[in-house]
DNA sequence: ATGAAAGCGCTAACAT
DNA sequence: ATGTTAGCGCTTTCAT
């Protein structure tokens, strides 16, 4: 592997001139650029990334952490982050934490060992005790999932809002009883369930807690939940969910067992995926404009970057909306 | 940020002690391993990335190339990749080509520029002679596409076959009329219309040349092809699809137009993803055991990196099987 | 078992 | 406009 210093030798240059003609400083003369430049082709130079990176002491590198990339929220989220990063140069190590939390503490130290110049979450899985002990170690962001705790910046969308709206969507419809459905594990959870009953409280409708199931995240989980509600005496007849994969859930298993949607039970999603226009029936949902909160986010994180003093706590929350399809 | 330096002074001993506790060399008395890591904890010591990558000329990364994560059968592709770089204590750098060949050969440069160890194409862009230039940058692997030039080792299904039986599996059910809808850019495309012509001559059928689509690829695209399809005089029984994605877009657009699955037209998918089964009419389709091609692939990947003169080709093919559902 | 010293490949301050 | 030089933080021979 040739070297600068190859390079420079063959162009009977200085290391000086070859690395600014490398980093497109300023100052050369187009004479000697065109022989570094020769020297370069001829001797099939490339830098070494790691020299370039021990020396100025940045990577151009931000860590995502996503829980896994085959829930399809998080690859729509890089989409977004990764448009703005490229433009100013940089590239995202994804990393998935598959939900456990050494591996999200392990990821972390890519910060403390300079492999990365900052670092997303889209989710949480420590405490945020935890957490906060790496505010020091770079720029931090949590995008998507939040903690109130937080002394990062925060981009997230008004999840409050957004199942508050969903809920009266149902209402509005008609419906009286109507089952929750979304996790309850993360602070997002539990807006959502704040949005949820709030939307119930304004209409002075009633919740019961057996109606409530706060764990289900899957396609999977959606099946299981609505074959515990078929075997219910009192049975909803709407069911409010934390994603369009549980939902998908709930109504292929309405299917397998001749529960017609929405007739005898309605059901509302979150995201609009691709998946919510596919299923029989389409799926309402409530749409969270997740390209554009990747975006942003990536914004906030280079001007962290390059105003290092700017990491307090700011929160930036993007608006949600309900798309009224047929399952509800 | 302490450095080894700092560590070895406070601890009273020399870099080299340090570094060989980080390390973990033989031959440090208990003593001393005990001093050094106190001094590690007091001075929140972690090694330097870069530092330690330059020295060793090692970076423990693998560089996966994937046209896009939003197409969920490569999110499923780096599960198994993954799962077996981990074991080892390999990272991967996720790579989005966005179908872009320039962008491709940027990330080629990865290699050369020493960030990565190795490289994996999920998907080609480029020409074959292109890429066949970066072979002395070090182990390159095709997995999942691939190019009979290729002189590197290539893991990969049996794309003839699967098409084969996917089509026979097609007249098997009666039909005599089949359209085809695969793609055909990649030499993998090409290898889907050859198993599919395959079993078409061996039951002497004839497929009519406007009832071939070579470039569909996403949900949109399946819909366009059965607009196309419907307007034809003389229309096909059944579609061979590329992907459950292209076979979902033509369900969804058959709902839409009133269009009976599988009675007027059956469609058959490729990959057995998630959505198969929860369309409706579900989904028969070929399924592709995509995560232990993963595995196997950095498997191969790891032997190349213990044994840099085994990267002579070799072809690694794995089995595939219909999955019988109702759209056909 | 431990330390001294060289050097991985690069950039940037300083000097000219 | 170009060159000289120090040093980023680490590992690894070599010596003891």
């Amino acid at each position: 592997m040739a070297t600068i210093e190859d390079v420079a030798k063959r162009a009977g240059l200085s290391r000086s001139t070859v690395s600014r003609v490398i980093n497109h400083h300023p100052y050369v003369s187009e004479k000697k650029k065109k022989l570094v430049y020769d020297a370069m082709k001829e001797l099939e130079y490339h830098p070494n990334s790691s020299a370039q990176r021990l020396r100025t002491q940045k990577t151009d590198t931000i860590a995502v952490l996503v829980p896994r990339l085959t829930n399809p929220f998080f690859p729509f989220l890089i989409e977004g982050l990764e448009m703005i990063a490229v433009e100013y140069g940089f590239q995202l190590l994804i990393c998935q934490t598959h939900q456990d939390k050494e591996k999200e503490l392990n990821f972390l130290n890519l910060l403390q060992t300079k492999q990365v110049d900052g670092l997303i979450f889209t989710s949480i899985e420590n405490d945020w005790e935890t957490i906060a002990t790496y505010k020091e170690c770079g720029p931090i962001i949590l995008c998507n999932e939040y903690r109130s705790e937080a002394t990062f910046p925060v981009v997230r969308l008004d999840q409050v809002k957004g199942s508050y709206l969903g809920t009266r969507h149902l209402i509005e419809k008609g419906h009286k009883k109507i089952a929750y459905c979304g996790g309850t594990a993360s602070e997002l959870g539990i807006d959502r369930e704040k949005g949820f009953r709030k939307a119930i409280n304004e209409f002075s409708l009633e919740v019961r807690e057996e109606w409530v199931f706060r764990d289900p995240y899957s396609i999977d989980c959606g099946k299981r939940v609505l074959r515990e509600i078929q075997v219910m005496e009192d049975r909803p007849t709407a069911i409010f969910t934390g994603s369009d994969e549980i939902a998908a859930g709930i109504i292929k298993q309405a299917k397998t067992l001749g529960v017609k949607i929405p007739e005898e039970i309605a059901v509302i999603g979150f995201d609009d995926q691709p998946i919510a226009e596919l299923m029989e029936p389409t799926l309402t949902t409530i749409r969270q404009p997740i390209k554009e909160m990747g975006q942003k986010t990536m914004e906030v994180m280079l001007s962290m970057l390059n105003n290092p003093s700017g990491n307090e706590k700011q929160i930036i929350e993007l608006p949600i909306q309900v798309i009224s399809r047929e399952s509800v």
